[in-house]
DNA sequence: CCTTTCTATAACTTTTTATTTATATAATAA
DNA sequence: TTATTATATAAATAAAAAGTTATAGAAAGG
């Protein structure tokens, strides 16, 4: 995985994710992956390659063909990241739970 | 969560991340926001809008003040949709070893 | 009431992204 | 060799995104 940048923004468009689903069924070459799509081949090469730049997909050379498949890491920066975010989220919400909880005990409504 | 597109398109910039990671760590208005980043308070705004449309993040109105938090299910799709390919990622590895199992059998190469 | 604070919107500019057509390259097939 | 197939690259364009400054509006504080 290059970066969550380049991540996330390869996942932002929605032909990007269809390619990643059909790879998701196994290999496929450039132009099985193009014919689904209305859209000329060079579009399509050009979403392997920011898929390609995201660490999303990896390919190989076969003959005049470059299969590509999804890379085995690919969502791991990602999930990361996620659960990060998370985690903190939940801690926050148990924060709040308290806070809750404390001003019950008060009933003061003094904040603000 | 609007969608799938609006919200990896939202998580794609590193400066709605570090929103996302401020607020993780509770409430905040917008100029709190603003605040560690070498941007226009409305450059912040927009931001916040667009976290705001993709469904991250949700905000009440407090006077003059309209704080921001993490909307509590943000990345339920995100989460749904990561695991879906996940899963579909690790059938199709399953079935990889599968048929290289099988190649090693039959010590065949004639593929290709 | 007047001023200040907080936030949003508008208008504009610059960059980036997505797409197309045309063309190049490399391997295969005939 | 010549034609065909599979893919990539280039050039051009259109549309979207991200930022800026200027300004407006609404609430709060003197």
């Amino acid at each position: 995985m290059q970066s969550l940048d380049a991540a996330f923004s390869a996942l932002a468009d929605p032909t990007r994710r269809a390619i990643l689903a059909r790879l998701a069924m196994g290999e496929a070459t450039v132009m099985e992956l193009a014919a689904p799509f209305e859209m000329s081949q060079p579009a399509v090469s050009r979403h392997l390659k920011v898929l390609e730049g995201a660490g999303l997909i990896i390919r190989r050379v076969e003959g005049t063909k470059r299969p590509c498949r999804l890379a085995p890491d690919a969502i791991a920066e990602i999930d990361q990241w996620l659960n990060w975010l998370r985690e903190a989220m939940a801690r926050n919400y148990d924060r709040l739970d308290q806070v809750l909880a404390d001003l019950e005990k008060t009933t003061g409504d003094d904040e603000q």
